[in-house]
DNA sequence: ATGCGGACCTGTTAGC
DNA sequence: TGCTAACAGGTCCGCA
């Protein structure tokens, strides 16, 4: 489900929810997810408030005088804000629930997703401390990754999926920024161009914005945390629409593999 | 170091 | 209509 603007949106939406809100307690109904839930979080988070939320790539942090609890939505995860008692389904793993009586829930049915905890810096977690840059700073440019993709072989594709390079860009905005700004997702990120990668960011930097803006984008099962769709999927200009004509000059688009994820391109307009 | 395939899961859909 | 296989928004790990 989730790319960075979709986690920017349930951020968004579950923010003024929950800051300054203290945790009366913590409800885990399964911990298998990517790893382990800590079974102290309830005895760890109970009178806690939380002070701050904020995403770096993917990942969510919400802050406590005591640490930062840390959660991913992998690929099906979904965060909302719930009125009490209202009754779990078969997917929802874990509650958060507040003095105000509000909850907040983690469904997530592929169980990809992860929730864990630091008493340290999160940014110097396991998971984060490795994270490239974030797509939507000053310091993403086309020289960044024009000088990181030098001498690289990866399709510029999977490049852009990289998180050690930039964080946030999942399968859907990676075909969606290459289409934009014109490029072959099959070329090796070191034959990319400098004025390529400058037109590629600023496409990326735009789409991004644009779908956060929409609210993500919604396939079948993203809401946010108001349990709305994103709108952002009425823009996708060749993510889902293999063998149909191209929008700009009608050609099929062509669908293909690249890493394992399926790919579409137009064979006429990305050189 | 790099690059690739496999792994982790469940739900939905396409095809026979 | 019903079964099966393929595929889905992510990303870590181990092996060549």
């Amino acid at each position: 489900m989730p790319e960075l603007p979709e986690v920017e949106t349930t951020l968004r939406g579950i923010e003024l929810h929950i800051k300054n809100q203290k945790i009366k307690r913590v409800i885990i109904r399964n911990r298998n997810l990517r790893w382990p839930i800590p079974s102290h979080l309830n005895k760890t988070l109970k009178d806690q408030v939380i002070t701050n939320g904020l995403r770096r790539g993917k990942y969510l942090l919400f802050t406590t005088a005591k640490g930062t609890l840390i959660l991913h939505l992998g690929m099906s995860g979904n965060l909302r804000i719930l009125p009490p008692k209202t009754p779990p389904q078969k997917h929802d793993h874990l509650d958060i629930e507040f003095t105000n009586h509000k909850i907040l829930r983690l469904t997530d049915p592929r169980r990809f997703g992860a929730c864990l905890w630091t008493d340290g810096d999160p940014l110097n977690h396991f998971l984060l401390k490795n994270l490239g840059c974030e797509p939507l700073s000053k310091d993403f440019t086309g020289h960044f990754l024009f000088q990181r993709g030098q001498q690289k072989k990866v399709a510029i594709k999977t490049f852009l999926m990289d998180s050690k390079i930039v964080v946030g860009i999942g399968n859907i905005y990676a075909a969606e920024a290459l289409f934009a700004a014109r490029i072959n997702p099959n070329t090796p990120a070191g034959e990319v161009k400098l004025h390529q990668y400058e037109v590629l960011v600023t496409a990326i930097k735009k789409i991004l914005r644009a779908s956060i803006k929409q609210g993500g984008t919604t396939l079948k099962d993203f809401l946010h945390s108001e349990g709305k769709p994103g709108y952002f999927k009425l823009h996708l200009k060749v993510y889902g629409r293999g063998n149909q004509p191209c929008l700009n000059c009608k050609t099929k688009l062509t669908e293909i593999r690249i890493g394992q994820r399926s790919t579409v391109y137009c064979i006429n307009c990305q050189k």
